[in-house]
This record gives structure tokens, sequence and C-alpha cells, in this order.
DNA sequence: TTACTTACACAACGATTGGTTGTGTCTGGT
DNA sequence: ACCAGACACAACCAATCGTTGTGTAAGTAA
């Protein structure tokens, strides 16, 4: 690249702040190694040979893959980071739209190994991720951390052929006393537990939440089987659940429970892509049902940011 | 890589070739550069930290980009390369176009440095490229180059504000008799000359196809000053003339100029690339006017791969 | 607790690589 | 014919990257 820039090897060489036998010799092995010639040398200087031309783009690409890679993780200038949880879940999903309809915009989507929120909210104030999609009770959240609810996620139902309700167009929760609704993996202490302990309190619930996760093939294997078992979803992750497995998504509705995920960020950070992902949030997303039910912990203040908007 | 997809040193050593020193050396290295920690070791293997996920993507990309740079240029099995004759104008913006909306088709466009046709044929004979745009006599085609012509540019007439044609709606060619035409850079021998060679015959026109091509600017210089001055460009190659220069592009009609792109290839090519260009170009190609010229050297049987077509 | 296994890091050393300086060859202009 | 410019080749040196041998920490089994 320094050569073509150029136009003769001395000038490349003066750029690279290396001597011309250098990059005659790095010029050399890089031919060597491909195989083709890609410069062609006159007695003024070299141009490109029709392989160079060729070459030319593609090493481009690779010097800025390369420079791209160390400013994600550079600290300073890094692109924004968010922790959405789990990458199939919704926050994953609306970040990765965000980024789709916004591909100028500078963000990595991480997940944190820990599953508590507030320890989330600890990486959040120490900069370790700049904001973090959290289920967090209003009075766990610590100074400094700004939190607003930005993603409502309706639930469903997701049950097997063989269950009385997999022919029913919804289901109100109360209907779901009684059932068996196992959701594999949620540790206690962690934000699922608490959101699924006020849904069964609130609805007379039998929820297992015990156990751990033997993966979503074995839930699945489980619920395609059962007459009994279901579980809840959120309604976006639908990429989740193959169709081999006949599997049926009932909404649930009179009240629809949401998952409120919050987004924690450090207060008085301004981060544009932050801003720009907020307003995405509040505009691009989903209608909400009129009537739905969300754990009591959840704050009117923190409702107050979703129902401000125009 | 190596290490997060076998989870272990190593595993990644084996993958790699190296021993487990080695890796913990390289790794440590990248670390020590980056100044980050990349991997979270335990005594049961190593894991991603926060930055490494961050990071794999952006490495993953680095060497993909590194392997198509490689294929690009391997003789074998590397893209399709076109010769678009020149970056500016027709042929390489139909090929653009056709690779925006083709994504995934692999192809490269470069540009032969001489602009002789036969010289262009015999590299396509060699294989140094797969095909190539030109305008070439029936006549000079060697044997086992195919050639279908593919891309009917008409000609619009391109002059400043003070020529008497400026405000023309349209002009016929034979309306030009008498103005003076310049196109710059023309070299004698090449497929240019040839092609207006036989306009001028043809309408009686002073085309100046001599003097050495002193740049776009300086020929927008030339036109917009000049009352008299006029130059040909097709239809195609919008950009190349800023808005600053007010610069007007008269249609011509009754009949119209074609420059005729016939594409070369080497006869037997079955390359998935090449039939998917040919038939992009056959059919997305823009709507002829009914009375039309081309030079007679044009030969019915390449213009019947055109009207062949549904 | 003790011993063993697993997994990575450190140290010393040799081979390879990539740089340097010095010199040679080719081309185009004077 | 000569000279200047531009790149290549050769010899040499230093830094890098690999090797083998060994150390340390953490989990596992007796």
């Amino acid at each position: 690249m320094a050569v073509t820039e150029t136009g003769q090897f001395q000038a490349a060489a003066d750029e690279l702040g290396i001597s011309q036998q250098a990059v005659s010799k790095r010029i050399a092995a890089l031919e060597r190694h491909l195989e083709v010639t890609l410069l062609v040398r006159t007695s003024r200087g070299s141009r490109l040979s029709l392989d160079g031309q060729v070459f030319l783009p593609y090493a481009k690409k690779v010097l800025t893959a390369l420079e791209r890679a160390e400013q994600a993780v550079r600290p300073g200038s890094r692109p924004l980071r968010i922790d959405v949880l789990n990458r199939r879940i919704a926050p994953a999903q609306a970040v990765y739209r965000f980024y789709r309809s916004h591909p100028q915009m500078n963000l990595d989507a991480v997940t944190l190994s820990n599953e508590n929120a507030a320890q989330a909210a600890q990486a959040v104030l120490e900069g370790t991720v700049d904001a973090s999609f959290r289920a967090l009770p209003a009075e766990q959240l610590p100074a400094g951390i700004n939190a607003e609810r930005l993603l409502d996620i309706p639930l469903e139902l997701l049950v097997g052929p063989a269950h009385p309700l997999a022919d029913a167009p919804r289901a109100r929760p109360a209907d779901l006393a009684g059932h068996r609704i196992w959701i594999p993996g949620i540790r206690p202490g962690t934000e699922w537990a608490a959101f699924y302990h006020a849904l069964s309190k609130d609805f007379g619930l039998s929820i297992d939440a015990l156990g751990p996760n033997f993966g979503d093939e074995a839930l699945m294997d489980a619920l395609a089987d059962s007459a009994s078992l279901a579980t809840l979803v959120g309604s976006g992750d639908r990429y989740l659940w193959p169709q081999t497995y006949d599997l049926r998504r009932i909404p649930l509705h009179d009240p629809t429970p949401l998952y409120p995920h919050v987004l924690l960020s450090r207060s008085g950070v301004q981060h544009p892509v932050l801003t720009a992902l907020r307003e995405h949030l509040r505009t691009a997303g989903p209608r909400t049902p009129d009537d739905v039910w969300v754990p009591d912990w959840v704050t009117r203040e923190q409702m107050t940011d979703l129902t401000d908007t125009p």
C-alpha cells in the first residue's frame, strides 16, 4: 500500500521508517507467498500489476480490520459496549436491530458471565461495560447508575401439541394456575428468579425455576412430549424454537405479563451511540397492550420514561 | 481463536501444530500489545474475558480478510476478474450495479493498462482476465474468444452554458456538423479512435480526438468557457461532471449513437458469475431507443445476442 | 492430609525472520 | 558513452518465535 501511494520503494520506505531494501524484501516475500507479481518495476518507479490492482483493496481491508480490532478493546476510545444478558433474548435482538438500522454506530454486544443484576450494575459503574439490560428492583439501584425502562417484552406460553392449551388462541395468566411451568436454569438470587417469583405469587402459578439448564434441546424435547409441561418465553425470541418440534406459542393477555428490561448506564455519560439507542428503543419498540402486568417492584419512576414519550 | 474453540491452550496448540508454551507466549504477547486480558485462565481451561468476547469477532474478521486477500490473487480458484476499461465509464458502473444486486457473487473489476482491444482479447485468451468490455470490430476477433454485445450506451453531448446548443432539449448528430467536438486522450489504434472515426465519417463531424488528456478538470474548464467546444459522453457516467461547472447534457437522437460494449470471454468458460453477469446485463440494461446508430463494423451477429433475448 | 493430575507460565536456548549497510544491475535521459 | 534513478542481491546482526525443560497453582483422588 505504501508503495502504491507513493509510486516508489524509497518513498514508501521513508513513510514506513525503514530502508528501501527492507521494502524490497517485504514486497518480494509477499509476492513469493502469493505466487504472483504485485508491482511492475520500471526505471521511474513502480506501479500496480493487474494482480496488484485486484489485491490492493483486499489488503486495505486486512489493515482496516486490524485497526478496528485494536480499537475494539483499547481503553478510552473503544466502541460502546452493551451487556445484553444473553444473546438469544430480546435485548440482544433489539440491539442488533438498532445496529442494522444504524450501521455507522460503533457498538459491541457482550454478555456478562454473572447473572446477578447488582453485579451488572457494579460493572456499569466501573466502566467494564457502558450499559446493561437488566430487570433491576429500584431499591437495588446503586448511586450513580441511571436506569431507564426501555424494552417491555410480552411473555408467551410455549407448549407442546399435546398440551390442553395447545390450540387456544390466547390465555390469561390466571388460566395457568395448576399447570406446571418449567423454566430451567434460573439460579436463585438472579433477576429472573425475582421476576418469576413475583409472577407466580400474583397469579398463583407453580413455576418450577429450579434445576440445571440442560440446554434448549432438552427443554424442547420435554415440552414436545409432555401434555402438562409448559414454559414462558419472550414474544421476540422466535428463532429459538425450530419448526421440527411443533411447539405452540400462546399469547398471554388480561393482563399481559411484561418482562421489563431496564437499561442501566452510568449517570452523566452522554455517549452519542447510547443516546441514539435509547431514542431507537423509545420509538421503534413494539406497541405494548393496554392491560399489562409487571412486578410490583418496577417503580413508577422507571415507567415514566416510557409513558412520557410522544 | 483456536483457544476459544477448544477451550484450552494444549488443544489449541495441537490444532495449530505448535507447543502449548508457544500458544501461551502468543496470547501473552497479544494481551501485552492490546493492554487488556483476553482470556480468563482457570484450572480447567480458559474462556473469554469480556474484552476477549468483544475482540473475537474482530479477530475473525482479520483472518477472513486475510483469507480473502490470498484467494483474490491465487491462480485457480480466484474470483471472476473483469476488465472494465476504465473505472469512470459505463461498464465499471454496470459491473458495480451487478455486484450490488448480487453481493454473494465473487468478482473483481480491473482495468488493463493498455487500451488496445486486440491486446485485451489476448489477455482474455491467456486467462489474465476472465472477461473484458470492449468495442471490437468483428474481423479482429481472435479464435477462441466469445463476444457478446451486452451494453449499448447512448452518447450525449456535453457543452458549456455559452454553447449554441446549451439550451436545446435534444440534438441530432447531423446538427453537430461544423461544431468542434473535442475528445482528448484518444490514442490512434484504440477502439475509441475507431468508434469516433466511424461516427465523424457517417455524420460529417469534425472530432478532434488528438492531443494528450490533461485530465477531466482541464476538459471541464475548457468546455465551461467555450462557446464552440463540445464533447461526447456516455449517458451513464453522470458523476464525472460536478455541478459547479454548469455543464449541460444534450441527449442525441434521430439516430441515437450507441457505444457498443462487447463482453469478451474465452469460449467454453462456464463460470457461474459470468453467466449471471450476462443475464443481468441482458435484462437489467436500459431500454435503448428505436432509432440508433452503431459503427458499421458492429456485426449483425454481435447484435443478435441482444435482440434474441425475450 | 497427601499425592497426583491438569493447565498454564517462566526460563534458556536455537532457528528463523526482518531489519541494516554495502554493492550490483538495469533503464532512461543527457 | 556516461550518469542518475530505482530496485535487487549479499552479508551480517538483532529481534522474534519456536523449542524443551521446569515451575506453580488449582482441582481431584486416595
